[in-house]
DNA sequence: TCTGGGGTCCTAGGACCC
DNA sequence: TCTGGGGTCCTAGGACCC
């Protein structure tokens, strides 16, 4: 067999992102304990400034936990536009030392330097440029980790976290894993970290020795993967065009819990316009629709079924979600309420045949362009009461193109 | 005073088909 | 009396990621 030929991967990692940002943009912010939020009434911290993370402030805390470990806690509610603009900024940077990038998400990118990086003085030098170029432009600091391929150039860089350089080279692989514990590689999270360690397994070294046979028949097909990740090898490509979307989906915690359809209702017909108009938008279509519900209790189930044709109309998705929605018999009350759209084809040149679909479309296509113009939900269908204003902050999953490009014009 | 929102991939079981 | 076996499609749920 022809020896692979080694990758350079450099994967950029801003340091606490959204909150970095906003230090940036609010000088009484700099040097202090900040959370982003959204601004929705049941929100979590998002991001926590490097300040706040001292204290134990952690993404995912409710605000009152949050404010415990540090009362002097600053929340900023977050904007998007400031951390996409970013963003799709950075991309300009990256572009510079090659064609072959990836925008994994809206605070993190891989590079794939094997063929260019010798243009430039190597990795490391690019490594350094890159951080130089960030902190010049944008006042903020990032993370640069390198190394033979995306599981260890990204372990790199949370090594190397806040503001570091890190490069794992292949011969430094080995030493680098062996005492590593499991739950540090992308890909391993806590509950297979927990599987892990009873079966007498927690440091990387001791996955990549383990045989086999005996991780294929405890976790499947996902054993080999383990097996391959503990050794620090990963054949993932870079992808440099994004993929067509698998779903498209919205949910939202309620400001209150609910029980009554007429108060569900409403929701469910905003959540299936959101979906409906992001596919138009996008040129998706589905076939798939699925409801989901979190109750007070934090149990969350979906339901889903099949409409007849794909569809991107916001009341054949709405109609669906109501069907499912008549075949449960609610427990308790309700605290989310998710809408998604899957099944999806991706075909903005196709054209519905018949005359009562088009003129549908014609309309919807109406209501989009002056909700792209003026606003969300300036124009809504008649039975839908606007309840309040969206969270605010978009997901970390955001990307500047394609689908995912969740709530920005 | 509690615990966001956007995704992807995988598994397992049942229905159905040849 | 013994009761196939491969394949696809669909649903529900879980693990993981940022």
């Amino acid at each position: 067999m022809a020896a692979v030929a080694s990758r350079i991967i450099l994967c950029v990692d801003m340091d606490a992102f959204f909150a970095s940002v906003e230090q940036k943009t609010n000088p009484q912010l700099k040097g202090k304990p900040i959370g982003v939020i959204g601004s929705a009434k049941r929100t979590v911290i998002t991001t926590a400034s490097y300040e706040a993370r001292k204290y134990g402030v952690k993404t995912g805390m409710n605000i009152w936990e949050a404010k415990k470990v540090c009362p002097q806690l600053i929340l900023v509610i977050g904007n998007n536009e400031k951390y996409t603009h970013t963003c799709r900024e950075l991309s300009e940077i990256y572009s510079q030392f090659t064609p072959d990038f990836e925008i994994y998400s809206v605070d993190e990118a891989f590079l794939d330097l094997t063929t260019t990086h010798h243009l430039f003085g190597g990795p490391e030098s690019i490594g350094k440029s890159i951080k130089q170029t960030i902190q010049n432009i944008f006042g903020i600091n990032c993370t640069v980790g390198i190394g033979p391929n995306i599981l260890l150039a990204k372990l790199a860089s949370d090594l190397g976290k806040p503001d570091g350089l890190q490069w794992i080279k292949p011969e430094d692989v080995e030493s680098t894993l062996k005492d590593l514990p499991v739950n540090e590689l992308w890909g391993i999270g806590s509950k297979i970290a927990e599987k892990l360690a009873l079966l007498g397994i927690r440091t990387c070294g001791e996955l990549g020795r383990a045989p086999s046979g005996f991780l294929r028949n405890k976790f499947g097909i996902y054993g080999e993967a383990l097996k391959a990740m503990g050794m620090g090898i990963c054949n993932r490509p870079i992808q440099t065009e994004p993929e067509d979307a698998k779903s498209i989906g919205h949910s939202m915690t309620l400001p209150k819990d609910i029980w009554e359809r007429k108060e569900i209702e409403p929701y469910l017909l905003m959540l299936s316009e959101k979906v409906g108009r992001r596919a138009r938008r996008h040129g998706y279509m589905g076939r798939t629709v699925a409801l989901v519900i979190r109750y007070t209790d934090f149990e969350t189930f979906s339901k889903q079924g099949m409409v007849l044709d794909f569809t991107d109309d916001t009341h054949v998705i709405y109609e669906k979600v109501l069907k499912i929605l008549d075949g449960i018999k609610l427990k308790d009350k309700i605290r989310l309420l998710g809408v998604s759209l899957s099944t999806l084809i991706c075909d903005p040149n196709q054209i519905p045949l018949i005359e009562e679909e088009r003129k549908r479309n014609s309309l919807l296509q109406a209501m989009d362009y002056v909700n792209d113009k003026y606003g969300e939900f300036k124009l809504t269908w008649g039975s839908y009461i606007m309840q309040e204003k969206d969270a605010g902050v978009i997901s970390p999953s955001w990307k500047p193109s394609g689908v995912k490009s969740v709530q920005v014009k």
